[in-house]
DNA sequence: TCGCTTAATTGAAACGTTTCGCTTTTTAAT
DNA sequence: ATTAAAAAGCGAAACGTTTCAATTAAGCGA
């Protein structure tokens, strides 16, 4: 693999004068740095990333770490932190699970975007030390470095929950993702405030972990129970989807017999039959968002940002 | 930020006594090996991977770059090459769009996995001259040294089309993708061979994009033509999911008035209505498949994959 | 032609590791 | 005690860039 030492001999020049050519620096005139990059481009030169980060002290990337690549949330996150990121010359790389730990270890990149569950508050509260910037998607840590940025589930639930008590609903139960996260635990609140500001009860909570399957297994233990409430606020789209499911295959009527809303307005929201109630957030902005947190934290500037609001999309399944 | 030299001066011993130690290297005895290890994380060293790559001249690291995040056909590929490169205690990082350009510039990894459209023959031609090893899984390539891994699309698709055919259909159209690419040309041949092998005519072709949206249009436009097949063959779900929604929405009933099947199985294909006829492959494997040919490569040993091959998933829309 | 300013080019240090080959220390056998 | 062998530790070069400071070349006015 050639390197610079090679673009210089066959050139005639010093190494430096390779280097600055390359990087258009503008003591070189632009007779000579044409000529150069000609050579390198013949001769398949492509400098090495590990000599210029390593003199350099920095990468220009950013790492985004998340939980898994599945999941229908994620992708537009990761559109609008790229859009962001690129606009700015910096290259963004992805990555999940044991992968994201050896990347962590290594400091890759000039900085570092979390959005995962699997990475436990202690590795978090240790990492931070060391290494900056931080910015966390899926959690609050305090008296850490960590910067933490999350959507305003709070806000989007209350106000999801008000509509639902005034179409009417009294018996009103809760579904918790898994209960300890940060979206579950500010979602849930949203609700529980909405209730409370109206004098009403929680009709009943119950649990699952985020995922269609634990839908499916909290409505048949439901079904069983025979001790249904008037409607399920699920605490996002796939358990509310789950719940449905069973609920229709055991001849039960939505939003007849029993109302459900989600969270998150994933793709299948709108095709499921009947097309689910739930909170629309913009990740892609929300995702520009965090970028341009990222690189003020990175220039040392400060910036402001908002959090992101949710906007409530009411269709038919309540 | 500390380094090795830092740990040293702490432990009193030298710089290649610490690396000795960190890499876990016999020479140095486990008390001394434990002493330099705490004495690290105390300070919080961390090693830096641009010196230790420049030194090693590997990375173990491997890029897969695609096309976007979106769309539901990557990430259980993903998770695949994940699962088999970890094993290898590899890296794995993926990058999308000019941060791919970046990347491939500046040679972060060892190897690189492609699976982008929007990277031209002629780009990857002059990349795969210099960097290596490079796997494509969206295209062939020839005379160059780029390995290309492709799935079965023809085989599985001369058995859809063949299945087809036996429920009765004579008048069958297709309905293209993107034209080009190796999916929808292989697709197409798979289609037309088994039309031809039963002696049968293609009744139209239709070209869209392989989103929903281009098979709305290609719908629209049908309709108002009054020209429809008996039976649309989609080269992939999206579309087929696009044309199924505005035939519906003119009052077609499928599959009663018209058939329609797709490729590739994505979740939505499950829950729309009709259920979707398409062909499943199992990303998953494919890319364990994917990252092992990756580091046979990279470590030279020659072994050998099977193409994935496709099963067929017939449902309710045909 | 001389000196003076500006332009073009270069040598060498530095970035933080790994690793080869050598030296020093310890252990054990005589 | 002596010495050979084994164990532990160390010094320095090397990886491929960037960039400071210094050198050489060119341009030009008088």
């Amino acid at each position: 693999m050639a390197n610079i030492k090679d673009v210089a001999k066959i050139a005639g020049c010093s190494i430096s004068t390779v280097s600055y050519a390359l990087n258009d620096d503008k003591r070189i005139p632009e007779v000579t740095a044409l000529r150069i990059k000609k050579i390198a481009d013949d001769i398949g030169y492509l400098p090495s990333a590990a000599a210029r980060n390593l003199k350099k002290k920095n990468t220009r990337t950013v790492l985004v770490a998340i939980s898994d690549f599945g999941g229908p949330v994620y992708h537009e996150l990761l559109d609008g932190i790229h859009h962001e990121l690129t606009k700015h010359s910096y290259t963004m790389i992805v990555s999940t699970g044991s992968s994201t730990d050896n990347l962590l270890k290594e400091r890759m990149a000039d900085g570092t975007i979390i959005s995962d569950i699997n990475i436990s508050n202690q590795t978090l509260k240790q990492i931070s030390k060391i290494l900056k910037p931080i910015i966390i998607l899926d959690r609050k840590l305090d008296n850490t470095d960590l910067v933490d940025m999350t959507i305003d589930n709070y806000d989007a639930m209350y106000r999801l929950t008000e509509d639902v008590i005034n179409k009417g609903y009294r018996k009103i139960a809760f579904c918790h993702g898994v209960k300890k996260t940060h979206d579950n635990e500010y979602r849930f609140k949203g609700f529980k405030d909405a209730l409370e500001n109206r004098n009403l009860e929680i009709f009943a909570e119950y649990v699952g972990n985020f995922t269609k399957i634990s839908g499916t297994i909290i409505a048949e233990e439901l079904i069983k129970s025979n001790q249904l409430p008037e409607m399920i606020v699920c605490a996002n789209d796939e358990m509310a989807i789950g719940i449905m499911e069973v609920l229709q295959a055991w001849g039960y009527e939505i939003p007849k017999d029993i109302g459900v809303s989600g969270f998150d307005d994933i793709e299948l929201a709108s095709y499921f039959i009947p097309k689910l109630s739930s909170v629309r957030i913009n990740r892609f902005e929300w995702g520009r968002k965090v970028a341009k947190t990222m690189l003020s934290l990175l220039t040392k500037e400060k910036i402001l940002v908002k959090k992101e609001q949710g906007e409530l999309k009411i269709r038919d399944s309540y």
